[in-house]
DNA sequence: ACTTGGTAGACTGTCTACCAAGTGCCATGA
DNA sequence: TCATGGCACTTGGTAGACAGTCTACCAAGT
């Protein structure tokens, strides 16, 4: 969704760029909780006090409520009625059900970008392909995974679909919170991919991109599941068990 | 999204039916606010005044904020800061994209719910695509929407995810209320291709359930650009007409 | 040992009142 | 006719208050 983003509604006439309009306050509240919840400041399962979150942030309840709310309707945390909200935990098949939602998503959108590319797309395109493979070679993951990022945003926006970039993109940044730790494990074949994607576009092939998009996405499932057999069963319970007890009485120091 | 809905998350032990939790007054605000804009009580482009609202309703301003953020953020308002919030007037190419998202989130579901389809599933499919054409055959056009809805939803739940359910829950709602007209012209192809659908999906073929759905969906754009040729630039400026001097100067009574 | 009843503290949900700043509209004046 | 200034209205945000509810905890009774 966040209609807000649009403060340029209009790619053309570049003279009427809009003055700063000075963000609402709970836009930025908004982002600076699910920057929390993601850098891991605010722990998974946490009880979030709305008077605490303000002081923090040195605002009234009001906004910090209505970020909530936003938060809570993206699944980043949810609200029990007359006790708060609390930092989802999730569920040991999200992750899956997320992936699969991306699948769907995101090859309907290459199918979309293959018919609707430009020259100007495809040169794009190809560049971030160049560009991510580099940065893969040289061993920055976290270049790697930003323009592996750019690269699939650009394609979803390629699709002139503005649900489909919007629905993508939230199922994205919740992928991304839960299993950061993966993306860079099968940078190899995945940049490949970006490539032989990239060519289907390029000709126009949709019905090659949708297929190609679908098993990269599969791949990153099986590569997750792999991650989780091998570390993960052993490994995830005390995260668990540090959420139970973080319940602390309040000693109103 | 929706969190809140889960009020029976456990259909097994029927002993544990949670008491009735009173819903947050937000929760009924949302509710009351779509149901308008859906019937119309609110037209598209009206200037919604949160004061207005609340004494409409008998609540305070609080609750209709927190309802009118969520309506933002569901596209079923547009939320100019400063001035306030429009009932959104939907774009030419708007709903076309939005069938295009149902497409791809439809179909896919479609496929889950092939791979997943249980006996009692499929019964109650079966089941509803009866009904549906007992209805359609009758002239119930009401009861053949409905049931054409039931269906489809039940198919998005068979899908076992829950990211699929709510974005096209989403997705769908807003179609209904662009163009509630369409809905009944092809009502007799429709339920062909529902008995289709059901028997691949009873048959777990994944691909010709996905394929077949796909399909449909893509008939009901159709339908929609043909009616939309047909009455359509003619018709549809009065009511765009009708929005703009909606706008009048409180007279302070 | 286990249940029951009661108490206390903490938060939320909602309301009210209030103020600053921004927006659109109208009338005035050139 | 067109720009300017001002006015009324509305939002965005703050503060404080209060009832209802949730949790934990303790104590007494069985």
């Amino acid at each position: 969704m966040t209609t807000i983003s649009t403060g340029t509604t209009d790619p053309l006439s570049p003279g009427v760029r809009h003055v700063k309009r000075p963000t609402p306050l709970r836009e930025s509240v908004y982002e600076a909780l699910t920057e929390m919840i993601i850098d891991g400041t605010l722990e998974r399962g946490r009880h979030l006090v709305e008077v605490e979150l303000a002081g923090m942030l040195g605002v009234s309840r009001q906004p910090v409520r209505e970020a909530l709310q936003r938060l809570n309707n993206e699944g980043w945390v949810d609200l029990r009625p007359g006790f708060g909200a609390m930092v989802h935990v999730p569920a040991e098949d999200e992750v899956d059900q997320l992936l699969a939602a991306r699948a769907a998503l995101e090859s309907e959108s290459a199918r979309l970008a293959a018919r609707h590319a430009t020259k100007d797309d495809v040169a794009k395109l190809k560049d971030l392909c160049k560009v991510g493979t580099t940065y893969h070679e040289a061993g920055d993951i976290d270049g790697a995974v930003r323009t592996n990022g750019e690269l699939h945003s650009l394609i979803t926006q390629m699709s002139g679909n503005r649900f489909l970039v919007d629905f993508a993109a939230q199922v994205d940044r919740r992928v991304r919170w839960y299993y950061t730790p993966v993306a860079p494990v099968r940078g190899a074949a995945s940049w490949r991919e970006h490539n032989r994607l990239v060519k289907a576009i390029s000709e126009g092939d949709e019905d090659k991109a949708a297929q190609i998009m679908r098993e990269h996405t599969e791949h990153t499932r099986k590569a997750y599941h792999d991650l989780q057999a091998a570390s993960g069963p052993g490994d995830e319970t005390p995260e668990t068990d540090a959420a139970a007890p973080r319940r602390r009485r309040r000693t109103t120091t």
